[in-house]
DNA sequence: TATGAATGAGCGTTCATTCAT
DNA sequence: AATGAATGAACGCTCATTCAT
């Protein structure tokens, strides 16, 4: 039942997708779906949680496991793009442009993205000085905010030309970063111990 | 009249803006709306158009100007969030994420998003021998998509939070990916020698 | 189980319970409710009927008991109050305003108001000369129903103010009403007799 | 339009009607009623408002230019029941009883019912020494209540019946009630003195 | 040139009611 | 004797869009 609200939703999106749609093609009655999942929204987020839920584990399962300095960047850049690899629909429904602003929908997806970034900045701020660390709160926040942002935006092109692996993907994507982010780190580094 | 169009829509985005509303906020009555643009997405469209002209024409004229090798990358991406920051509004038309999927907006607003990523690849395959552009054009198709996606959400961020000034923004962007793309471009070169 | 119901219905009136409600609070399923008492409607009218019968049960003693002449006004109204009094519920229950026009709870609301004001009208014209009551039957009725609907806003009121008691408000509507109804009567008895 | 759907309700009551219904009496779709009244329940107030002005305005010239003493009541009453006689369909919209409870109309009905008290209050503690008032306020309130409601059944029952004229329903009314008026209001100015 | 007045089509939601088990 | 699962039929409301003037 979710999951044919999910495949609705992948392909079309929260706007376009009516609750006689998802019934139809689930073969009940709209009163049904109200039954199981109060609301239109509540629906949608039932469906993003699984997906949120997969996406959250498999990151933090990767970073956990990742080799230290860098590593964490590597593994958790290739998750994100394993699971897009792996469930398309599911990261089609996590990452809808096309959800009401303003609405639950947007705050529950919010919540994830939260997660998310808290998961990046968190191993990021890790090996900063304590006493140090809320001076660069700020720009690790930003470039958090930017890592995703790039991630997101690579991952949309490989579903419209599905040119490269995702495999591919990742590593042109780390390995153009990480250079950047040794010296920036340095940087951090330094200034932490001055 | 766009003007008025335009405030709306940059504020509440495409799908929370009726007719009803611009006609309200112009001070005139809705035929006359459908008579200048035809309908609700012609106007979005023409709003958004102006929009990403300017946007267009700041990039290409950074780009231009800009200083051989990575000069162009660095000034491209000034240059965008200095759109940002001159106009917030047209770049928030530009840039709706709540825009209806499949509709003749998204495909305006795709075609503005096609150039732009033109540019980025147009110079960035300019140094790269002739005959061997279509091995790499790939890559870098992905690559100008990224960093496409790595401006927009830290555009965006910075228009939740204001942490901190464009300028410094773009030059956080830069320096993250110009290492990184260095490494990556002597490889290229290489390879297109080899 | 019709207990629940019961005060389910006080509290928020007809219209506004659901079957799902009562289901809930009883504590079984709907379709229990329904194979026990039909419909909603004649749910409703279960629990009606306890509350109609009491009342009916208690003005039928309070005027049996009562004292020759005007006694049994005193003691039909004292009844009715002291009703009110002992069960708001069951009062609420009885006199709901939100009723859907036309139905059949409607109409077995209406039979036991005319078992009342039979009761009233009875014992009104019980002292006219027989073969005089056609004459005045009608002017006895409006006399009941105004002293039913005098009844009913005075005790509404008492449910929203609290402001004095029962056996007040009864006293209070007595004695306005029993000196017009003296002379009325003594109309009466003087036509009859003419 | 507001007649049409006057009418609609008078017979019906607001839960019977449905905006569709509404709609095709007047012979315009739905959405126009909408563009000009908000809601159904804005749709119902206009209605009602219109019958309520118009009752309170009928009641307060009559009470304006009443006897001294209790011409005021024969007056009021009057002026209620002629207004009945007028008009039946505006006294049902005031008088609806399948209201739902707790809705903006309830409250705007609601209003009309205070004001009408209000008067009714008003005229009777007029003569009532000042500093005596606030003693004999709660049974002013209560009094009040009551009269209302004894002529609302009592409309209730002519409008079922219409045995009688308007005319003799109030006489009737009155001349049962100002007997235990006068003795009543006898008692309050000899306490009054006290 | 501009408008007042109007609509077609659809959406999210609710609720009394009923089978199959 | 009781339920889990399901539905038919509305209803209030919205919005892009269009004539007649």
């Amino acid at each position: 039942m979710l999951d044919a609200a999910h495949v609705l939703f992948a392909e079309r999106g929260f706007g376009a997708v009516t609750m006689d749609d998802v019934a139809a093609e689930v073969g009940v009655t709209k009163p049904l779906l109200y039954a199981y999942f109060g609301n239109k929204e509540q629906l949608y987020i039932a469906c993003m949680r699984r997906a949120g839920d997969a996406l959250l584990a498999a990151i933090m399962e990767a970073v956990a496991g990742a080799a230290p300095g860098f590593g964490a960047l590597r593994e958790g850049v290739g998750a994100f793009f394993g699971f897009l690899d792996e469930d398309r629909d599911a990261w089609r429904v996590l990452f809808d442009e096309t959800l009401p602003a303003g609405g639950a929908v947007t705050g529950a997806v919010a919540q994830y993205r939260e997660r998310l970034l808290g998961l990046v900045i968190g191993s990021l701020l890790e090996r900063v000085p304590e006493r140090r660390r809320a001076d660069f709160s700020i720009e690790v926040q930003a470039f958090a905010n930017t890592l995703f942002g790039a991630c997101e935006a690579l991952a949309r092109w490989w579903l419209r030309s599905g040119a490269i692996s995702t495999a591919e993907a990742a590593e042109m994507l780390v390995s153009t970063i990480e250079p950047g982010m040794r010296a920036r780190w340095a940087a951090f580094s330094q200034e932490a111990m001055a």
